[in-house]
DNA sequence: TTGTAAGCGTTATCAA
DNA sequence: TTGATAACGCTTACAA
């Protein structure tokens, strides 16, 4: 491996004046630097990242963290923020819960952006800090050294729900996502909110706790096409339940939405594909947004105050019209 | 930031004690060593990988990179070197081609498996080397320090053209990924080769070269309906151009499979949802499998022989059956 | 304009 | 069983 020092002894210089100009200092001669540069590409020499942020002790890395591998929108959350990245002198890393804690103390990173149901707000809290600014995605918490990006979800799902009992569903199931999530306890609470202001009963049978995955959304249909009575409609806490779902339902002949409708949330390439009536959550958006926020806060600006960005229901097939 | 030296003061030992415990030697006292270890728990200490890093010259990183974001295959292979990597005491960082170069030479990272069209093949013979070996996806590419592993595209694209020659069709279309990518040029040329031997000519405006994104398969199919007479099958390099082809085809009024047959390549999720014929690559197994390779490699096997994957022709509903 | 030298946090060698 | 110390590659005062 090539060294700051092979670069120093083949300019002839001494190591210092190498790392002033790869440092961008003025106090080297113009000769001498273009030497320098020409010999650092020649060699193809690379700065040892353990030195010099031994040295300097910050880091201008930032670092994802997600471990949902089922879920096609981390695609996009990831390009937004590679996009954004691309526009700074910061380099993005992305890592999963498993290597997240060690990744965001070690100083090897200057922040994180953390999309994880395993990141325990607990780690969150004892990892922020002065020099070291989180974004977190998808959940509210109270910290003087971290920035919240979360969904209207309450809103959006809600538009949803009145707007299916506009369409005259009456009878609703629902397949909630993990209960320990802010989005899932808000897009449940938006659910019983717009059916209790309407005075549609909910028999809390139709309730089927799932995990976001699409096997769990199966498993949900399976389990309220054992019980008897089939609700009109199955809301579902996100897209992939959604659609194992309907999988499970067509798999028994039930047709959507001749026989049962059904919605999800997240707007997945899936969603699209298969005409689901969901809600669109801008996850590019959000990801470049996340992006910006956590790089600002690295640089000093100290801005962790709540953002909410707003997802809009996109009605397609698997509902019934007005016309219902 | 809590350092070894803050645990050597609580602990009343020097840091070369506290750092022997940190590495698992023996020659430490058993009371001393938990008290060690009690400490680094409570005042959370986390080792300094820059200056960890700087003393080993060694890192049990390993590095994956892509910059596709809109193929969903990258989070299965994700998924499967992540499964793999858990199972040892290396850690996964993914990032993208803008600073992979810097993170494969600087010593952050032991070794590197990539997927990524922007990776130039010359940049990869200057970066593998001794201590750090690289696995390359969908790629031949020979050196002692490169492992790859390729799908058997010629063999699986045989496989599906001539199954639709069995089932009759003789006028085709194909479109086309990036033509320096080996992965297209097989399956191109195996496509080319079955139509040889079954004497169906093919003419070469009825090649469309695209990018692998669904837009390119959107365009090609507007364009080969510019051209009057349509083929009566359109065989993609992708399933992501597949199924742009086939939204420009139904906007049209063009119906698969009646009026035109479609097959694609990758079975992503999309194209098990539409029902589109394609060929199954095993993406899951192929991250786990490199990841598997990457870390024997850096342990210290030299193993560099080319590993070819068996993908397999899935028929679906988007071309007819024997009976068209 | 350039060079010398201290020091970042850790590991490894050697002495106690 | 433990501790002092040099070294890893780099940056940055400060001296020349």
């Amino acid at each position: 491996m090539v060294g700051i020092k092979d670069i120093a002894k083949a300019a002839g210089v001494s190591i210092s004046t190498v790392s002033n100009v790869l440092n961008g200092k003025k106090n080297v001669g113009e000769e001498t630097r273009n030497r320098i540069l020409k010999l650092c590409q020649e060699l193809e020499y690379y700065p040892n990242a353990a030195g010099r942020g031994l040295k300097r002790g910050n880091s201008n890395i930032i670092l994802f963290n997600f471990s949902d591998f089922d879920r096609s929108f981390y695609l996009r959350i990831i390009n937004g923020i590679s996009d954004y990245v691309n526009q700074t002198d910061f380099d993005l890393l992305i890592c999963t819960i498993k290597s997240c804690e060690k990744f965001m103390r070690n100083n090897m990173t200057g922040g994180c952006i953390t999309l994880d149901i395993g990141m325990e707000n607990e780690m969150l809290h004892r990892t922020a800090r002065e020099n070291y600014p989180i974004v977190v995605l998808d959940r509210v918490i109270e910290n003087p050294y971290i920035k919240c990006i979360v969904v209207n979800n309450y809103e959006s799902m809600r538009e949803l729900v009145q707007g299916i009992v506009d369409r005259g569903y009456r009878r609703f199931g629902f397949i909630g996502g993990p209960e320990k999530t802010d989005d899932n306890k808000e897009r449940y609470q938006a659910f019983l909110d717009v059916l209790n202001e309407n005075h549609i009963p909910f028999n809390s049978k139709n309730y089927f706790s799932g995990d976001y995955r699409e096997k769990s959304g199966f498993t949900a249909a399976k389990i309220f096409m054992l019980g008897g009575e089939l609700p009109e409609v199955l809301v579902c806490a996100n897209d992939n339940m959604a659609i194992g779902a309907i999988k499970a339902l067509s798999e028994n002949g039930i047709r959507v939405p001749e026989d049962i409708a059904v919605t999800g949330f997240d707007n997945s390439d899936l969603a699209e594909a298969m005409g689901l009536t969901t809600v669109d959550i801008p996850n590019y958006e959000r990801g470049y947004l996340a992006a910006q926020y956590l790089i600002e806060n690295i640089m000093g600006k100290r801005n962790v105050e709540l953002f909410r960005i707003s997802a809009r229901v996109h009605w397609r097939n698997t509902v019934l019209g007005k016309s219902k």
